[in-house]
DNA sequence: GCTATTTGACCGTTCCATAAGTCATTTTTG
DNA sequence: CAAAAATGACTTATGGAACGGTCAAATAGC
């Protein structure tokens, strides 16, 4: 066998495939070649190609970026509204316990 | 110079955050340990720790397939919104031309 | 309190994504 | 129409991410 290929759930495709169609018409609407975009980010043309392509193996920090620079908003907030979401998980995750234990030994449901 | 680093705006960091806080909090909600996630996902759990810390450096497909996993949303969409979304994508991307195109000599005002 | 488990922070090896390039094709402009 | 530019589809090498492991610290259950 070549090797164990990572496999993917529908949703995660089409989620990024998704974020890489709002990409590519984000560089069109601010009529940037990919050639001006890969610069700006500081990566090669190539590796733009797969990012729009919606390849799964890109870095998740040059995708979001480059939502970013196109204008598209990741979770359809602005900054601001990014760090209210994140305050509102801090908070949430305050009452959760924070280590996960699982039952030790199986319970004996004594009879 | 070891190595001229990437940068990110500061929108890029915060948003991967908030999702590497949402992919946590989502985790322990299910009540899993990271070592059981990341052996659902396929990948080592020194790799789920670097995601949950917001690394941006990790692979977008395992960032995504992590939320989806625990239940997360992204786009606040399910399957079937993201597909609705993702129609809409291709409608607005047909009206605008396949390649972008810039000046190709500078335009001389003539007087 | 004690013990088992989870988590955080490491580190060396392996292997694949990235960078950088080429070439053919498509598309726009003049 | 021709010319120029952008894009798509490749390829190779090389740096760094992922793996798999260890150890100490923190936490939950008893």
């Amino acid at each position: 066998m070549p090797a164990p290929k990572r496999a993917y759930v529908r949703y995660t495709t089409e989620a990024i495939a998704l974020l890489a169609k709002m990409i590519r018409h984000g560089r069109k609407q601010r009529k940037m070649t990919q050639m001006e975009l890969a610069e700006r980010l500081g990566i090669a043309r190539s590796t733009l190609q797969r990012l729009e392509s919606g390849d799964p193996k890109v870095e998740v920090g040059i995708m979001f970026e480059a939502a970013a620079l196109v204008g598209v908003k990741l979770f359809d907030s602005d900054e601001q509204g990014i760090n209210r979401l994140s305050d509102r998980m801090d908070d949430r995750n305050a009452v959760l316990p924070k280590h996960v234990y699982k039952a030790r030994k199986t319970v004996f449901d004594d009879f």
